[in-house]
DNA sequence: CACTAAACGAGACGGTACGTCCCGTCTTGAA
DNA sequence: TTCAAGACGGGACGTACCGTCTCGTTTAGTG
């Protein structure tokens, strides 16, 4: 086919959801948006609507943490990546239009993908701080790998629920990482 | 109006939903299903099927929390409280016929609330636990608010991914909530 | 359901075909036209386009019977009956505008049950003719249902055949039928 | 352009129509079965689907016409003539699968071409049978444009709608012309 | 007990989006 | 050049729901 015309596809969808919500986007707008026929939509997502859709999510799944990875990829030690990740992280989540459309009107497709997919979601950040936990080093005794589990668990679970902390600060995020989250560690 | 004909739609709408998913649950399907006309259910729920479906979930929503506290009302101190309530969420998230349904099928409603909600959720658990972290006594210095917080943090963080344990299990379970949740705690 | 709307919408189809020609006439065409959502054209013809089109093309085979009877009606005998008959026959044909736009534009529906029908055709109007006939008369050893036969094939002939009659002129119709039609009968 | 081309394109055409239908004939199909793309056949009739069908009525009519003259042309005098070539009309519509097929499930564009030009197939048969009835011999005082005319008008009518006669049996049609065709004639 | 008002069933209707099919145009690349 | 291959815009089709509305017909509750 062509890949431009599915790229051009996948961000026409993407801006029509995030300027009317999931549920009241149509294929015509998506169409439309892309300076495509309606044909051609069908043509490149025979599933219809939905593997447009589930299209749209997954690529901006990956999009996502293709920036979270460009991020962190030159902080220096465990700390920094912790810091930098959270106040990425909820930032992006925070600042989203797109996911923030989504939760407010409608509960509908990006959350269950991370819940879905929380269990992977959980061992790819536990996989990506361990080497830096090496580095760090770690109290006598603890194994790296419930280690880096317990990292990623709460990481986690502060980029969806900060509680009393403002991760919009990144001062605020440097003591939560020191004193809540690298404390059981070392 | 009449409240029994209310529950009743939505006991049906459930029903449906179990069987032929979120997506493919009709307004008319849910009113057959309640021996009700369809015009009767936008008599109920005049937002129509949004807020129909809505309601279930709320629904739903509370009758597992209910189902929970019934649970755990009578243990006897802060490890059995967790270990039944971890046991418990685990069970009823793996079992629940519905839940899997969507989050396989359709991605699409009950999780955005556990996350648009997440922050609601996790401080509710914390509530619930600080009685019972009192009892149970704390290390020197611990703040009880921080210490609840933690364990509401951890509770749900492992009940959707257990990672290397199996919640199934109660003796495995009862062996995480001492050695790794209360660790950090006592 | 309701006739009225039923009837509407044959009219209505009736217009657009006059207007856009067969092919060119769009279920949207004829809802619009009456009135009506596109929807209900198909709560009435289920069959959707090609039930419409065939229920209008019927629809005015039988109005234009039953205009021709009525012409023919109050009519004195045998020769008042095939002059008036050929006369309001040949001229309905040749001002009808519909029936005209088709055999111009598109050879395609109309002509085909002429055809299809021929034979019923036929039949009916030896049968229509035979009564008058008898009071008529015939010539001796003449049998009625051939002479009637012989009758409608010619009168069918000429309406769509003039040759070299001009049947708007109803005193060449009148020498056409005492000379050509009737000089075999008697 | 290649006239062979244009050829077979008739003939699939010919052959689809045979098989499903005028409405169900799609301009692929054709060019599927001539071994040619579609393009093609846009550039043999630049007019597409309705050039394409047109043309394709129109070669049948002629090979039609074109066969029914072989039939007779080595017929003796104006009996035979007429005999063998009702015989051969009637026995051709009958057995014509392809018009059948048309006459039965879309009454939509040949039999309208029988009708617009009725006139003329009329005057051609008239003039195809009058020297064979110069030959033929007439009644006194019988003008010969008007009897051909009249054998014309009968022949056709009597191939569409044979009435009580058997077209597939040479006696009765022998009998038919001899007693009601010419008996008017001579 | 009758009578009124609410609840309800039934279903017609307009409207909107879907997914499919086909047409006619156009571009590209190979023979 | 001629053609096959096929992408594309356009547009109609038939289907499925949605939400609104209007009818009768119960079903209560009240004077």
């Amino acid at each position: 086919m062509n890949p431009e015309v599915r790229e051009r596809l996948l961000q026409a969808t993407y801006d029509c959801v995030a300027r009317w919500g999931l549920a009241k986007t149509t294929v015509e707008d998506a169409a439309r948006q892309a300076g495509v026929s309606r044909a051609t939509v069908y043509r490149y997502f025979p599933g219809g609507r939905d593997e447009l859709i589930s299209a749209v999510v997954g690529w901006e799944f990956a999009r996502f943490f293709l920036r979270l990875y460009e991020e962190v990829s030159d902080a220096e030690g465990l700390e920094e990546v912790m810091e930098r990740g959270i106040v990425f992280a909820h930032h992006a989540l925070v600042e989203h239009e797109v996911l923030q459309r989504i939760l407010v009107t409608e509960p509908e497709i990006l959350l269950p993908r991370l819940t879905t997919e929380a269990e992977g979601t959980h061992t790819l950040v536990a996989a990506f701080l361990a080497p830096y936990l090496v580095r760090h080093g770690m109290a006598e005794g603890t194994d790296l790998d419930i280690a880096a589990d317990f990292l990623a668990r709460m990481v986690l679970s502060y980029i969806s629920s900060p509680g009393r902390w403002d991760l919009d600060d990144p001062e605020q995020v440097a003591l939560l990482v020191r004193s809540e989250l690298l404390a059981g560690i070392r």
